[in-house]
DNA sequence: AAATATAATATGTACGTACATAATATCACT
DNA sequence: AGTGATATTATGTACGTACATATTATATTT
């Protein structure tokens, strides 16, 4: 009855299941048509219908399992998708001027929060590198970051008064693994007096840190000047 | 020179293709070999290497177009996807028992600021909601949320002090458009008092906005207590 | 040399067929 | 009724072919 033209990209096929959903002809937890039905009805192929739920599927709308059949997903999880770009990027796509500065890079062993993270002896020959992110001449984010020089040997010849150490690793240290968390802290004095605001403000942190396999390569501690949002579209 | 065994799954495609990338036998920028090429090479079909592209594409690895060809995404932009539960479910997931308290609900016109959120005119009826997710017992999420009644009239009739609203809208008012954002924020009076802590506390916080086609359903505003934290792998 | 039309090409997608795989349902047996 | 073997089934994937589409490269015209 619905479809008098036909639906034979996946595209459509996509957006006519989740048409179907939104006007809750398909409710949370119902079991949809399988493939081949589904095909028929809409006038093509099953490798079609296919894409288009499988995309569904990854975009949380739906549930899919061989043999069970694929249903409207009863706790629709929205996923949004965070792209977490370069600073330097982060800011220039919004017309600003980056600039950067080193403020320390020293060669030392970590204390042992930093071993704890990445899985490191406290022995470990690590590169350890502060430096502020500016946007427009004005503070944008403070970067504490500790390298494993024993992972990626090469970053001590890397100058890192040009380029961001973030930057560097980006180029020249891919990972398989990372972890990343958002919070929020109040600053401290020191990171007060470098971001230039107040004591007590609350900042937006992210702390990430990478491993290759199991070897773990940086953990990185960035404190957002106040204001900071991140924000996505879902 | 490099594969005996045929690579004939998307699968392991994708993983060989991540692998080149990874040991930088192909760097970031670099073109890499076309579909047919690839295919030929690794002894399957071309649709299986595009599949496995689209899918390292997706996730950021490689930069494709048409004709142009394929290459190492010159500055990997690493995606995050970000799930996110209804609180209800992050809790329980975590083994701690979930509590809710609904703390107001009025029907009254909205402030200005929540007309400009989602564009809705100032004499519109709405449904003001807070209330208090709890985990443990303990205080975990204060949420100020605005439903429009007339994008859900539904839900005057939700018995929202057992099902929260947020809740509610998931199984009930499907979106076609949404818009999150996170920052930090000082805790005010009131939201410590509510969360039981100190005033001045920094506090993380999610403001989310969503819409079903042109029309602003709800805008919340979700203030977590103390020591929060949102992570996930990438 | 610049502008415009045309050809070439790599990716994007649709389709039908075939088989793989995981999960369920059914049946046989105790 | 319970247990285990077996059949069934819906999704998952691979392949070859065909054509669509976006973009670049080339040829043509001004």
């Amino acid at each position: 009855m619905s479809t008098t033209t036909e639906l034979t990209n996946w595209q459509s096929v996509h957006d006519e299941v989740l048409r179907r959903i939104h006007t809750r002809e398909w409710k949370p937890g119902d079991q949809i048509p399988k493939e081949v039905e589904l095909a028929e009805e809409l006038g093509c192929a099953r490798a079609t219908v296919n894409r288009a739920l499988r995309e569904l599927a990854a975009e949380g709308f739906l549930d899919r399992r061989r043999k069970a059949g694929t249903r409207v997903a009863a706790h629709p999880v929205r996923r949004a998708r965070l792209d977490i770009p370069v600073i330097r990027l982060e800011i220039e796509g919004r017309g600003q001027k980056y600039t950067y500065g080193l403020l320390l890079s020293e060669r030392r062993t970590p204390p042992p929060e930093i071993c704890a993270n990445l899985g490191v002896t406290a022995n470990s020959d690590m590169l350890h590198i502060t430096s502020l992110h500016l946007a427009d001449g004005k503070p944008y984010m403070f970067e504490e970051r500790w390298v494993s020089v024993a992972a990626t040997p090469e970053i001590v010849d890397a100058d890192l008064s040009k380029i961001s150490a973030n930057e560097w690793l980006v180029l020249h240290a891919p990972y398989t693994k990372g972890d990343i968390s958002f919070s929020a802290v109040l600053a401290s004095e020191n990171e007060a007096k470098i971001l230039r605001t107040q004591k007590n403000e609350p900042l937006f942190l992210i702390e990430r840190t990478t491993w290759e396999g199991e070897k773990g390569i940086t953990s990185a501690r960035l404190v957002f000047a106040p204001g900071y949002r991140m924000h996505t579209a879902l």
